[in-house]
DNA sequence: TTGGGGCGTCAGGACTTCGTCAACGGACGC
DNA sequence: GCGTCCGTTGACGAAGTCCTGACGCCCCAA
């Protein structure tokens, strides 16, 4: 009975289902967990401990975080400010501590849920559902840009150029999706090497310069003079339709 | 100890104190709400049915709502639902019931968090102010200032001249900011300096000339004779729109 | 009238940032 | 084990940006 539910809402983000990053340092809770959701075809990665928590953030850009308070190598809220510093995305705190100041403490780093163990499965993933579908924003419609020549479906991670698709690598098609989701609007470098390479490559800008490269390359007419990935020197780039 | 980290994290949307619809049909619970969120400078409103928290919620548009299952009129899953139909407003649930099925529920029909009866005030605190947080950058300020010619577009970086972009480096871009944020006050030289280059740079008046003359030559109709960069001699620039 | 302070303008050289290319090495499939 | 694809580096000239000093104007006070 209350197993019948458990795939009824989507919990899915821009057509694949979601990457739940899981830390925890109790082998068979991360097991359990991990047998759970990939039952529910979520993607799931682990880690153990706070500091292969943060780089697993980094890298695989989960779309939630189920996060034990209880890690060997740092405090829990440690690990929650390190992660609100460059990224917004959900994180469930998972905790035997009942106390309500280590609740707040918590949730006022930047915490998203709470839950104190032992706990149901079935809430966990009724909240898991709960927090995916906050942080996935309600355009899902609107994911399609298109110029003159050029057209991005989001969702569908496909790129067109005068009617036939062009092929992205996965780090181009990152670079591209966050400048396309910001379109018109300038993104600084900054904000692109943290969203895309993670927050310890802030000052890796060659990294952008080889991949805006490739992008013009793949995508502009003339791209020594390119229309839609402008540069702004000292600043950043910006995608205009 | 509990108490003192209560007004610590902002709490407010868009410069003032977020809005609240308490909905609960027990007197005195929406007493004490009421009570411990206004002294927390939160504009509260309170419903004690569901009919009535679908209206409020609608001609009040609150930032967030708390919200008890138990109501008399109709099943609190409804009340989500009919919200959920045309607002994403965070919504936080009470319920005396610890069962996993109802939070299940709960949560699936579109619920932010649950919390259950009894419940540490701090705590419902804490939830509250991370459903807010996270809700807030919803209405990204989109801080656009026009004067009849010129668009500043602070967000997105951009400036437009009778309606072509405007190319600025990133020096002229911060005085630009620093005066269109102060717009019709007047900015001492010292402020500027201080904002742009940093406080040992105070006395470097020149810079001032050299780019207050970039941007006129850039921005303004006749650069020798500026209508929106005034200079205030011996004291400062002003931005006039 | 004269001198000086504050301001606007200009242009060149130092410096930073950018675009491009080529090469390396790991991951993967065949 | 071999080739291919992809991400990462380093190097270089090109382009863009910043600072600086010089000069002239205007206004006001001496």
């Amino acid at each position: 009975m209350t197993e019948s539910r458990a795939d009824a809402p989507r919990h899915e983000t821009a057509g694949r289902m979601a990457r739940v990053l899981v830390v925890d340092d109790e082998p068979q809770l991360v097991r359990a967990l991990t047998i759970n959701l990939r039952a529910r075809k979520y993607e799931v990665d682990a880690a153990h401990d706070g500091a292969s928590a943060l780089h697993l953030a980094a890298t695989r850009h989960p779309d939630v975080i189920i996060l034990d308070l209880g890690l060997p190598d740092m405090d829990g809220v440690e690990v929650i400010s390190g992660l609100r510093g460059w990224t917004r995305v959900p994180v469930i705190v998972l905790s035997a501590r009942h106390a309500s100041d280590e609740k707040v403490e918590a949730l006022d780093a930047g915490a998203d849920d709470y839950v104190t163990k032992p706990f149901g499965m079935d809430e966990l993933l009724a909240r898991l559902r709960a927090a995916v579908r906050r942080a996935t924003p309600a355009d899902e419609e609107d994911v399609v840009v298109e110029t003159g020549a050029l057209t991005f479906d989001l969702a569908a991670k496909k790129v067109r150029r005068d009617g036939s698709d062009v092929r992205l690598t996965p780090t181009e098609w990152h670079v591209l999706e966050v400048l396309v989701r910001n379109s018109g609007r300038l993104v600084t470098q900054r904000q692109l090497l943290q969203d895309v390479w993670g927050p310890s490559y802030e000052t890796e800008t060659n990294y952008l310069r080889v991949y805006m490269a490739q992008l013009r390359r793949k995508l502009e007419k003339d791209p020594a003079h390119p229309r839609h990935f402008i540069t702004e020197s000292g600043m950043g780039y910006r995608f205009e339709r």
